[in-house]
DNA sequence: ATGTCCCTTGAAAAGGGA
């Protein structure tokens, strides 16, 4: 069974890089992130073309931001959507949605950004993992909890510490909320299977970062001990950042059972790049 | 170079978010 975790920042606008990709890669479950679009209307852009591919579709959307998914061709059961009693900004957003594929309960999760140290919002999201902790520990045990966290959980998450400084998802608070939520017993697959390379999963669309391969990896597979036992490849599609119209984050690849055919493409990242000196690089910030 | 992309409103360009 191939997992993915993808948030592609915008379904509409990733149709052209998404259907490609979903043919040329052949995930069984796909969590999507920042889909961007209200359930009618993700349903009336995708769900012929995804019914075409054998997928089932559940989706947890609103209009304007936020917005999750899974697609799965191997059962989709159970499915609950947002996290019960869990905390909203003020409302509870769509964030989180979750359904079991083949024995495992998926939780596919869009993590709030948390925006400054110290905010509402970055309260909100340490309150948020904390609910997100509660939902999965009461439910199965062969379980996956993956999506965009937003948290970089070490420094070598990050392609420069010294960049981060003072930034959401790099804090200690977060980082504890993060290890909190995996004393459950959740493992973090891709770090487990490339455990000193340089690994991002998200570059800023600014600031030529993805070509100097100035990155972050914030987003996460966590699998508990039957899941993870049965990993045979975990990877970040790097190539699906590249090129025309692609998502800041690239799909996050994780395969249990079989290991992948030689012909599906690469299992490794590729070569790793120097590391940036630290401390010479500036972030791009958000406009005042 | 605070450098991009995506959403919305409302009808063009600007504001908010990441």
């Amino acid at each position: 069974m191939r997992i993915v975790t993808w948030n592609v920042n915008s379904v509409k606008q990733r149709m052209p890089r998404l259907l490609p990709w979903l043919d040329e890669r052949r995930p069984d479950v796909v969590c999507l992130q920042e889909t961007k679009l209200a359930d009618d209307a993700f349903r009336a852009l995708l769900d012929t073309e995804l019914a075409d591919r054998g997928y089932q579709v559940a989706v947890n959307g609103e209009t304007q931001w936020n917005g999750v998914a899974i697609l799965s061709r191997v059962g989709l059961e159970d499915v609950v959507l947002g996290i019960p009693d869990g905390p909203g900004f003020p409302h509870q957003e769509a964030r989180a949605i979750a359904a079991t594929c083949d024995g495992v309960r998926i939780h596919g999760v869009y993590v709030p950004n948390g925006r400054v140290p110290d905010s509402d919002h970055y309260r909100y999201k340490l309150d948020w993992l904390a609910a997100l902790r509660r939902q999965v520990e009461t439910g199965p045990a062969a379980r996956i909890v993956c999506g965009d966290m937003n948290i970089a959980p070490t420094d070598a998450d990050v392609f420069d510490p010294d960049a981060y400084i003072g930034q959401t998802h790099v804090t200690e608070p977060e980082r504890a909320a993060l290890a909190d939520l995996q004393t459950i017993g959740l493992h973090d697959v891709v770090r487990d299977r490339w455990p000193t390379e340089r690994v991002f999963s998200y570059w800023d669309y600014r600031a030529g970062m993805f070509h100097q391969d100035l990155g972050m990896r914030i987003d996460l597979v966590l699998a508990s001990d039957p899941v993870a036992a049965r990993v045979k490849a975990a990877w970040i599609d790097r190539k699906a950042r590249k090129g025309t119209g692609p998502s800041d984050h690239a799909p996050v690849i994780v395969d249990l059972d079989t290991a992948p055919d030689g012909d599906i493409g690469p299992v490794v990242p590729p070569p790793s790049a120097p590391a940036a000196r630290r401390g010479t690089k500036k972030l791009p910030q958000a406009k005042k």
